[in-house]
DNA sequence: AACAGAAACAATAATTATTATTGTTTTGGA
DNA sequence: TCCAAAACAATAATAATTATTGTTTCTGTT
């Protein structure tokens, strides 16, 4: 019935998230914004990433470095987090095993999360420096 | 050569940490000491927890609701996360895909991690009624 | 096009988890 | 016993996030 509003902000934090595969945080969507639209406040960009999620238009792959990471990217997907640089890759050809939820007895599963960690390729080759 | 001191608070902090299943917060482990300990600070808490997890003598699954969670138990295994009372509860059963690390393209893994998250029994129950 | 109510907003204050600092006390080897 | 290193309490400081408040902008409806 009333459709979400709208708005150039509202609409501008969104596609900054869905135009990136950097996994960013609030922060740095705000950063990015900032330039272009000069009275953006923090606040608004935390509020409607907020309700984006709560929505299910965007997703949240979790914490890093104590910043939440956003992605554009809603479906079940695999990811690796750099230890060294905290960048958020997504991890393509293997996917969350998710036939494995049947078989947790603890609880009701909604989601399945697979997360691997270690040291990116940009960093190695820098460290190999 | 010169092994880690040891203090009373300190043996303390790790046996709670290894003596439950609830994968507890700092804040967590600081209340449950803090009747028998009267002396006992905060910072005391997060500053051993910190020092255990970077010498590999407990870990830590993740933060969940903002808290990091640790734990006793440092071998890898699969977690679950409820949703609603935040608890989070050992998957007996079920490795994490250490397989699939060497299919990883995008960096080296050192850590692979399974989380499920979904609604736990109690939950469940209490909702029910 | 003007109006009204709802939603969105900026600015700012407040919260919460965590980390750092400082001066004192405890520990454990010499 | 002595002493330097480690651990500690108390407290201050950070950093990310959330809440509040009063104003502005949308948008559907006359």
């Amino acid at each position: 019935m009333t459709a979400r509003k709208h708005s150039k902000k509202r609409d501008a934090i969104l596609e900054c998230v869905r135009s990136t595969k950097t996994h960013p945080s609030a922060e740095w969507v705000y950063a990015q914004l900032k330039p272009q639209i000069p009275d953006l406040s923090l606040g608004t960009v935390y509020r409607n990433l907020a309700m984006f999620k709560q929505e299910g238009i965007i997703g949240s792959m979790g914490v890093v470095d104590g910043m939440e990471r956003f992605e554009g990217n809603t479906h079940p997907h695999a990811h690796f987090v750099c230890s060294h640089c905290s960048a958020v890759i997504d991890v393509d050809g293997i996917d969350p095993p998710e036939e494995l939820c049947g078989k947790v007895q603890c609880g009701s599963v909604l989601e399945c999360v697979l997360t691997f960690t270690g040291i990116c390729n940009q960093c190695v080759s820098v460290d190999a420096q």
